[in-house]
DNA sequence: TTGAAAGCGCTAACAC
DNA sequence: GTGTTAGCGCTTTCAA
């Protein structure tokens, strides 16, 4: 592959006019310029990067780390990032931590030794390891889905889309109600979670401990949802704090010969695809998933021109997305005897 | 960040020998190693790959193109090429073309400005242009789900695949038949409707043109499968190759009001969890994506050591999976009148 | 507007 | 086993 000393011999300059006119940045004389063009092109050169990258202590690259590609939620997100990066020239490492704690630490180290010029994350373990070394070294960090104290953040109000979800099924006559709630060691969880529990005790909806299930944020802890249903007070509604878990839920309760919307409504959360294609489609808190990538984005850039000092927390609104999922809430005597 | 230098000079050693420490390629007396540890614990030393790759002409990083992550297929594809080549210590650029040719073609050239050991890409545009170029500078490359002459692919065997899925549904009855194809320009989309006719056409079932539906490779697809039905000849059973697009059919059957599998039944492709938590859950073909992964950063890593000359065609077998949404032929006449 | 030259952090060849 | 040193491809002064 030819080097920048190759393109500058061949055009009969200096490398110095050659990186001139490779960066734009002193105006090269029209004639130098076409004749280093020429042999730009006749020799195929291709700048390296990884020299550039060296040279100049800034790698144009971005890691972005995620506890599960597979979830279309990370997947959009990594999407929207990718693409609202690559138009400021940077390019985006998608990490996938396979929601393993040392897979993401391993992630995050490569990147800092890769010399990233900035990091983007929705964790999975606890961040304190990691911001110990990400903040110690002065790796310009913003988090995604997740608010760290201290710490850049941009995330779905949360605890409101809780309260959205609450407030739905409130207003469906739903009195007896069940959570679905995943990994509650997750701040965004607890937030959704409490949302929901606060907004029905306002409305005079007491959820206990019994009522929230906890466990992998997998279609497998949906399935678990038949707990739920086997409890003396059998909930007439359901939320889950994200759409994989709904689907989960669903398909159980169908398996079962629960009718949904019928006997039970479901609300997930997130409105990814899939939640569109179920039959009934979900009632869902939908997240603007590239709004919050392009935030994302914008707030690390700005952290790494040095030009944002206070932490921020970029809040983005979720909304409820009434579905055919949620629908009036039965007579609950009747259905419990019914059951 | 401290460098080499600096860690050399606070164990009282050249860089030379830190250097051979770190590498471990020359054996280092136990008492300098313990000096030298000492200094990089105390200074908190990580090695600049970015240096480290300029230095060596070897990034140890890959890249990774696939059309779209948002497709659960790609992302754990994705997942299992990162986690194979991360326990060679290489890192995986994963890049998502969005189902866009000029992005793919950027990334190709990203990836070959930054000096990518390698390239494992799934195109879903022409892959002319990324040849002329990924060949000539003498990248090793290695295609993932589509065969392309003269170079190293891994993929599932696709013919069988088409095979294996109408066998099934002969042997259910079916004799009238639908197929949503999805992207025919690609090879492995080809591959796979070929499969399916040329079995059905042994079994003495004839497929027209007409019975094949392309396009964007969608649910959105999936939705037209009203239109097969509408032919005067209406279909028993459809091919969808892909399970997104089998969704996707399904969800558009359902809301008409044809049951699935009493009315029509439904094949998909790829075996990505969704399939498994619609009801009835998807009959498809599952292709391994973990041994794809695995099997394409074997061939990559060798190629890459120059191990490998002629390019080598890894064939994956796929596997049918008998769920709810396949069922006996009802009588066609029958159901044409009911209908 | 162009050229000359230093040097980024590291590895590897060689000498000791 | 360890030290010395050249140099990877590029950017960036500085001088002409």
């Amino acid at each position: 592959m030819a080097t920048i000393r190759e393109v500058a011999a061949a055009a009969g300059v200096s490398v110095g006019t050659v990186s001139n006119f490779l960066n734009a940045r002193v105006t090269v004389a029209a004639s130098t310029a076409a004749r280093i063009q020429e042999a730009i092109d006749l020799l195929g050169y291709r700048v390296d990067a990884s020299a550039r990258a060296f040279r100049t202590r800034q790698t144009n690259s971005i890691g972005l780390v995620v506890p599960n590609v597979t979830n279309p939620y990370f997947a959009e997100i990594a999407r929207a990032v990718a693409h609202a990066l690559w138009k400021h020239g940077i390019q985006t490492f998608l990490c996938d931590a396979a929601d393993d704690e040392a897979v993401e630490q391993a992630h995050v180290e490569q990147l800092i030794d890769r010399r990233v010029d900035g990091i983007l994350m929705s964790y999975t373990s606890e961040p304190g390891r990691i911001l110990d070394q990400v903040a110690g070294l002065g790796v310009p960090i913003v988090f995604i889905d997740r608010a760290v104290p201290g710490h850049h953040s941009v995330e779905t109000d949360n605890r409101c889309g809780g309260a959205l979800a609450a407030r739905h099924l409130v207003a469906l006559g739903h009195r007896r109600v069940g959570v679905l709630a995943g990994a509650v060691r997750l701040p965004n969880i607890r937030e959704r979670v409490q949302g929901f529990v606060d907004e029905m005790c306002a409305n005079g909806v007491e959820v206990t401990e019994g009522d929230v299930l906890g466990g992998p944020q997998a279609a497998e802890l949906g399935r678990r949802v038949c707990e739920l249903m086997d409890r003396p007070s059998r909930p007439t509604a359901v939320f889950a704090t994200n759409d994989i878990v709904a689907i989960g839920a669903w398909r159980a309760l169908v398996e079962i010969g629960v009718r949904v919307p019928e006997q039970i409504s479901l609300v997930g959360f997130d409105d990814i695809e899939m939640s569109r294609l179920t039959v009934p489609d979900m009632t869902t808190i939908a997240q603007d998933k590239v709004g919050i990538g392009q935030a994302a984005t914008t707030l690390l850039l700005d952290v790494m021109r040095g030009r944002t000092e206070a932490p921020r927390h970029v809040r983005m609104e979720p909304r409820l997305l009434v579905r055919g999922s949620t629908a009036r809430a039965a007579d609950p005597e009747a259905r419990y005897v019914a059951a």
